[in-house]
DNA sequence: TGGCGATTTGGCGATATTGCCAAATAGGAG
DNA sequence: CTCCTATTTGGCAATATCGCCAAATCGCCA
């Protein structure tokens, strides 16, 4: 594998790796609908304010989501709403999983 | 997050993992183009055998791809060429990302 | 200006990932 | 059967990730 090949593969892979948790696949899916601020992501994740801050912060760096201050609070927005098309293979690849089961069962 | 939806977010995120990593992208956009054996990824990849044999294992578990025995060999082939559509999104983001710093230095 | 709510950052222990070596396993050729 | 090649598995050290607490920031507002 060339350097350029790698750089270009190390890039893809942080941006993925940043989708990959389920908190932060979570935030996605919200910030989809519409932004929401720190506060109220915390309290639909139900963990520490510091815990959702980071994991806000990890998929800001990579440029999947934006943010904005407004008064006292952080409003977080989806920049690239095509990682939601991303996830409907994720989805494919889950359903051929299960029929895979099925047909071992029958 | 009810446990429902914990459940769903962690099944994605498994699949979303295991392709969060340069090497095992290499070796999806390899095997997009036709199926290969461990050793000739071995090969490409520049890395011990015993490690491009867990990746393969890592993307077989979450049903990405595929194996077959043929002769002495495994051939690992493409389960879900979605996966690669998926990709054009990530490669969106970082044509974003670059244009967001020329925009800065200009 | 002092204090309050919202957010970020530093740091730590627990856990997970990564890549190599060595050893085990599986088939095929002689 | 025995050697050889291809692949997988076990194990280990290095590194990265995760989630919490505590502390630092940052704006507002009284």
């Amino acid at each position: 594998m060339d350097t350029k090949t790698q750089n270009r593969l190390d890039a893809k892979a942080r941006i993925i790796k940043a989708m990959a948790h389920p908190t932060r696949l979570f935030i996605v899916e919200t910030l989809a609908k519409h932004e929401h601020c720190v506060c109220e992501l915390t309290a639909l994740i139900g963990a520490d304010v510091s815990t959702v801050s980071k994991h806000l912060s990890i998929l800001r760096e990579v440029g999947i989501i934006d943010d904005e201050k407004r008064g006292s609070s952080v409003y977080y927005q989806l920049k690239m709403p095509c990682v939601m098309g991303f996830f409907s293979c994720v989805d494919t690849v889950i359903k051929a999983n299960a029929q895979g089961q099925l047909k071992c069962i029958r």
